[in-house]
RNA sequence: GCGCCCAUAGCUCAAUUGGAUAGAGCAUUAGUCUUCGGAACUAAGGGUUGCAGGUUCGAUUCCUGCUGGGCGCACCA
């Protein structure tokens, strides 16, 4: 629904409130929205019950006292045609029935300005940076970094279709402990490959890449010392290639490594020790994070003088600050989340607002095939990968999957559903829609214009459908202020829905001129919806299947 | 032991962040096609929202206590 009716009607119910001689500061927050049920109009405004035991009266003679007063104002302004009916309805709820004109100058304005119709600037050139995936360099990416690749990159798109300045980046960890590890495994795989007989640990890297690096360095005679650097970097190029593969497409690689030799994680320690939020003990430095809501404080350097990884981690934080970003979003697995308040802590200790700082649980996706739980194991090297999965479902269904459920839940990823090409699907229900359109547009003999009369639509389905198109610009709101792209999904499938029930009814062609014209009006205007939404989730959009 | 997340129809999930008769898809059953793409549409059945209390006009949502599941609780990253 389009903001600024929302706006000014909201402005109008502020008015209203005054008039009847209640408070609307005194309540804490009321909304306008749309309805849980379209039956119960477009708008939904519940301040009558919030109000009404203030006022120690029913909320629905509260709702019947602001209507009165409502009407008089709507009489008076810019909306007075716009509105065709406002009831209390249910438990006191007041409904705001639209009128069909401004449905079709809503979808005249869609037709006429393309997808900027459907976009609202609520970012404002804000500067965000979402740092998603940034697994280390030591194998190749699981399932779990392929869900956080499609919900940080299409987060990211809605961040920019929404006006925000926004920049993707991946932090690399490549330097310290899994990286000499890694470094090792290849130099035992070596060692064995020239005959010797070798024990390999159990807490090495086990995957089966390890023996291709292997002989890529003996090749090269790449040196023992060197050996944990050169596999980084070649497992690196892996996940480029498989993260490009996936439509994903880093601004910026961000190396510990260089954030260390910058010197920069000692200049913030200086900080953080002359702000006094630094103190010794059991010869290890303490970062005093319990100062700022963290449970217990946290260790930054240890006894043997080497770095946790919170000390890089607190100053690569400054650094994205200092690079000018004010928004931070980070999407992490679920066994980070007992590192949110140590971090946030660390933000606050160098005056940020914490609120600045935004961390999303991405939960684990399990994988089924033929109805059974794909097993997954780090250790040994047998887990199903972000490329194994790409190469049997293909880029389209996976990126849909990974973001159809909730972010904060499991998801139950059936790879046998993912390649079916029949309703079972949702992504090629959606997209069977889109083609469906662009056929029809293909054989249409005539045109519409951008002054073609909408107003001869009139059937049931029709107004739903354009009712539906509307609401793109709403349904990304609850995306921002979730953080979850989610939403995206199902708008995408209801309004799919809404379409294949149209068709079902009504036809587009070989009708009365302005009844085909306005159609094809109504299902570009559709096409448009549904295509924006599948740019947004780095979907394809197939004219034909 | 402490902390975080989850529990909704047979299965996978929603419920606009405290709103209206808890909704979709799949599966099941019964229907709709000579025309724009049937990869579609219509309808039916299916629920004590894990259990027990509490808060209020109103609870799937918030609080307390249980039960069952996942994950954390490092001078690892």
């Amino acid at each position: 629904m389009n903001k600024d009716i929302q706006y000014l009607l909201i402005q109008l119910i502020k008015e209203a409130l005054k008039d009847c001689g209640l408070d609307h500061e005194s309540v804490e927050k009321f909304y306008l929205d749309l309805p849980t049920d379209s039956r119960f109009g477009d708008l939904s405004c519940n301040v009558a019950m919030r109000l009404a035991k203030l006022a120690k009266k029913s909320p629905r003679d509260v709702g019947l006292e602001i209507i009165c007063a409502l009407t008089k104002r709507l009489e008076k302004s810019e909306l007075k045609n716009y509105i065709k009916e406002v009831k209390v309805e249910g438990a006191g709820f007041i409904n705001f029935y639209l009128a069909e004109i401004y449905l079709y100058q809503q979808l005249g304005a869609v037709i006429k300005h393309g997808k900027e119709a459907l976009r609202v600037d609520l970012g404002h050139g804000k500067k965000v940076l979402i740092e998603f995936v940034s697994a280390n360099p030591t194998g190749t990416l699981s399932v779990a970094h392929a869900r956080q690749a499609a919900v940080g990159d299409c987060l990211a798109n809605i961040f920019d279709f929404l006006g925000f300045a926004v920049k993707r980046e991946y932090y690399l960890n490549d330097e310290g402990n899994q990286i000499n590890i890694l470094g090792d495994s290849v130099r035992l795989r070596m060692k064995e490959s020239e005959g010797e007989k070798i024990e390999f640990p159990e807490n090495y890297y086990q995957g089966p890449y390890i023996f291709d690096i292997a002989r890529e360095a003996k090749d090269k005679q790449i040196k023992f010392e060197e050996l944990g650097d050169f596999a980084a970097n070649f497992i690196l190029d892996i996940i480029r290639k498989e993260l490009d593969d996936f439509g994903v497409k880093f601004d910026y690689w961000s190396s510990q490594k260089e954030l260390r030799v910058s010197g920069r994680i000692e200049k913030d320690l200086g900080f953080l020790k002359k702000n006094s939020r630094l103190y010794e003990q059991d010869g290890a430095l303490w970062f005093k994070s319990t100062e700022f809501a963290d449970d217990k404080d946290r260790v930054v350097i240890k006894s043997d003088g080497s770095y946790t990884y919170l000390a890089p981690d607190i100053c690569y934080h400054q650094e994205k600050y200092r690079r000018g970003f004010q928004w931070l979003i980070n999407l992490w697995g679920p066994d980070h989340h007992g590192y949110i308040s140590r971090l946030k802590a660390s933000v606050a200790a160098f005056g940020h607002n914490p609120e600045s700082l935004s961390v999303v649980i991405v939960q684990l996706a399990t994988i089924f095939r033929d109805g059974k739980i794909v097993h997954m194991s780090t250790r040994k090297g047998q887990y199903i990968t972000l490329r194994e999965v790409l190469d049997e479902v293909g880029v389209d269904a996976s990126r849909f999957f990974f973001v159809m459920r909730r972010t904060s839940s499991h998801l139950d990823f059936d790879l046998d559903v993912a390649k079916k090409q029949s309703s079972e699907n949702p992504v090629f229900y959606v997209q069977y829609a889109y083609a469906r359109i662009s056929s029809i547009l293909r054989q249409a003999q005539v045109k519409f214009g951008k002054d073609t009369d909408l107003s001869v639509l009139k059937e049931k389905e029709e107004l739903a459908l354009i009712r539906k198109i509307l609401q793109f610009s709403s349904m990304l709101n609850v995306v921002l202020s979730t953080l979850d792209p989610f939403m995206v999904t199902i708008y995408l499938q209801e309004l799919s829905e809404a379409f294949h029930k149209f068709y079902d009814q009504h036809r587009v062609l070989g009708q009365d001129e302005a009844i085909t014209k306005a159609r094809l009006a109504l299902i570009e205007g559709t096409s448009l919806a549904i295509a924006t939404g599948l740019e947004l989730l780095g979907v394809s959009r197939p004219e034909k299947m």
